[in-house]
Formats: structure tokens, sequence, C-alpha cells
DNA sequence: GGAATGCTTGAGTGATTGCTCAAGATGCAA
DNA sequence: TTGCATCTTGAGCAATCACTCAAGCATTCC
């Protein structure tokens, strides 16, 4: 396996993320990763290994970007729950992305049944944001912001379900309004968890 | 097109929605559906003109199903609203299909990208089960169970997000014992629409 | 029984799939 | 410039894809 300059292999991954994420595994042919990434098949080989190891490396590389993005609102935020939610209002915000699912939602739905790997990857994708969901409220209880009765891993478990669920509701033909509706509940919901100063 | 009986008709959709419920559609090959239905490929496509025929034929059955399924629980619960808190917890008791996420999810994030009229497709059979999910809640508002001033398409809408986001949760391997936690954790929510007694 | 009709069958179609690898281009050291 | 090593290229591979259709079969009429 070739090592790509860092900004080749970055590059040739956002574009196959890309056309993964909109048509999946099945639905993308090497011919369309070719278009997309503009690499010659060889070279995809050479890179990724095969069609699987690319889609995984991709897979990989958007769990980052959402982890990545979840500190940001956290660490640009009032308040680690104030941080959350804002990370999930941005969701309805996000135009270039705001009705695509969650990527590791739609491996998991896509080999459901059939690819054990595939789905550990995706599996382990969806526990690390978890645990980072999981991580902010646990910050606001230090902070006081939150019970420190809190169940935290029930409570992260409970927020991811609802982005799981607006991202999927954001894929409906026209449901931009009511998307942006659906944030805004989810995250007064999150904001509800703020300790009522007593 | 030729016209099955009924009953062969029937158990080739059943078939065929099984198969293309696990491995979606770019993931279920001719050779899949012939070993599912026991049919030909000829008279398959006799019976549903082409793949995406059958898909889509398979996918409006799955809508037909859920929608009596959840008429079923209406039905014989103690009330409306009873009837919607029975239905999410069935979710998780539903051996066969607990680890399966919803086919009409599926499809959107199959083709969130793409075959347009089999996003309208599933598009139709999400806003038919809205509807139900809100026929419920104004039934439950004339019965008193709810308040009057509840905003029952937006009720309707985020209950229908929860179930979405809990039967993509489901597909997370080994994720048994938290789905049922979830689930009760949604039916609750559902039961606190519920007006207090005044 | 025999002719007509319509259903069933599955080998076979061309197109497309994921993938390979020999040949050419390129970079570098002497 | 020459020789060697490495990288890039894309035509082409076998396998599989969705799909067809002529031939065989069963049923129904007279």
């Amino acid at each position: 396996m070739v090592k790509l300059t860092t900004h080749d292999r970055a590059a040739a991954l956002a574009a196959g993320l890309d056309a993964f994420w909109q048509w999946g595994f099945h639905g993308t042919s090497m011919k369309d990763l070719e278009r997309a990434t503009g690499m010659h098949p060889g070279s995809i080989y050479a890179a990724f290994g095969s069609k699987w190891g690319f889609y995984v490396a991709a897979l990989d590389r958007y769990t980052e970007d959402v982890l990545a993005n979840l500190r940001r609102h956290a660490s640009e935020a009032a308040s680690p729950i104030e941080g959350l939610a804002g990370f999930v209002e941005a969701i309805a915000l996000d135009e270039d992305h705001s009705a695509r699912s969650c990527m590791l939602v739609k491996t998991l739905l896509e080999h459901g049944e059939g690819d054990e790997a595939l789905r550990r990857s995706a599996e382990s994708g969806i526990a690390a944001i978890e645990t980072e969901i999981g991580n902010n409220l646990r910050r606001a209880q230090q902070k006081g912001e939150a019970s420190a009765s809190l169940e935290v891993e029930h409570a992260a478990r409970r927020i991811q379900l609802n982005i799981m669920g607006l991202r999927s509701f954001a894929c409906r033909p026209g449901a931009n309004e009511s998307v942006a509706l659906m944030a805004h509940d989810i995250a007064s919901e999150i904001r509800k968890l703020k300790q009522v100063p007593s």
C-alpha cells in the first residue's frame, strides 16, 4: 500500500466520502470514485487496498469530522450543555449537508445484516460520539450546570438517538422547515438538563 | 404484467420484502430474489415489471403492515395515547425485526440523492404513518385524554422522529438492552401528553 | 383427440462490476 | 547520459449484473 502525500490522501478521502455519502457503498461504483477523486483505479487500489478499504477509511474520516465539530461547539459555547444544544441546532443550518443522514447510521442500515466488520466499524464511531456527548454532560455536572444525579450514559444515548432521528428525518424530501423546528425541540430538551438553581 | 393469485403475490412480496429489508436495493441481486421467492426470473418480471417495481411493491406492503400494526395497537389499547405508547414499546419486543431499521428510512437513506421516484414513494409512506399518529392524537383530544391545545402535527412529527431514531439505534450491534430502555423512555414521553386531570 | 392459448422456464444477452498488471513515464544518483 | 527504482496509467480481466425470449409445458376449449 502506497503512501500518498498527506494532502493528496486527505483530498481523496474527502472526495470519496462525499461520493459514498451520496450513493452508499453498493450504489457507488469504482468508476464513480475515479470521477470523484480524479484518481486512476490503480492509484486508488495502491492507496486504499480495495473499494471496501476506501469506504472504511472514508467512514473513519467522517467520524473524526463529527467529533471535531462536536468539540468545536463545546469549546466555543457558553457552557457544556449550550455546546450540545448548539451542535444539534447547527445540523439544521448546515446547508451543504442538512439533507444528508448520519453517515454512520447510513452504513449501519445499508449493511444491517451482512458485513460484520463494517458494522463494527460504524458502531465504534457511534460509540465514540456517544462518549464525547457523555464527556460534555459530565463537564456540565462538574460545573454544576447539570444535576449530579443525571444518568450520564443514559442521557447521552438518548441525545444521540434524537440526533440519529433528526438526521434521518432531514432526508425526507422538502423537510427543511420542519427539520429546523425539530432541531429546536431537541435542543430545548437538552437545555432542560440544566439544573434549576436552588 | 401477469396477475398472480392473491396468495402467490402476497407470499412473493413478503419474501421479497424480507430480502430487500436485509440487504437493501443495491445489495439484493435478482439471484437473491429468485432464491428468496422461489420464483424464476421470468416470473418475477412478469409479476412486477422490474427489480425496481418489485422494490416499490414491497415497500408499499411494508407501509401497509406498519399502518395495520399501528391501528391494531390503537384499537386494543385502553386509550389512544396508550395505543401509541404501546406501539413504541412493542418495537423493542419484536424479536424478528427488533434489530432492523424502518424500511422507509432505509430507502430514504440508500437513495438519498438519486432515485427521486423512490424517495417520493418512501416519503408518502412516512407521511401516511405520521397522519395515522396524528389521528390518534386527535382522538385523544376528543376524549379529553390530551390537551386541546396540543399541536397535533408537530407532536406527531416529533413522535415519528423518535421512532426513526429508535429503529436506527436498534441496528447497533448488541444494542438490545438499551433499545428496550430507550423505547420505554420514548413511551413515557408520549404518556406525558396526557392531560393532567384538572 | 387436437388445436389454441397462455404460463413457466432458465440458458443466454450485453452491460457493468471490482480489480489487475504489464508497459510507459518519471525521478534520482552517478 | 545512463541505469536503476519507483510511480502512474488505463486497457482489459473474469465475474456478476439486470433482464429477455424462444421453447416447453399445462390447461381449456370444441
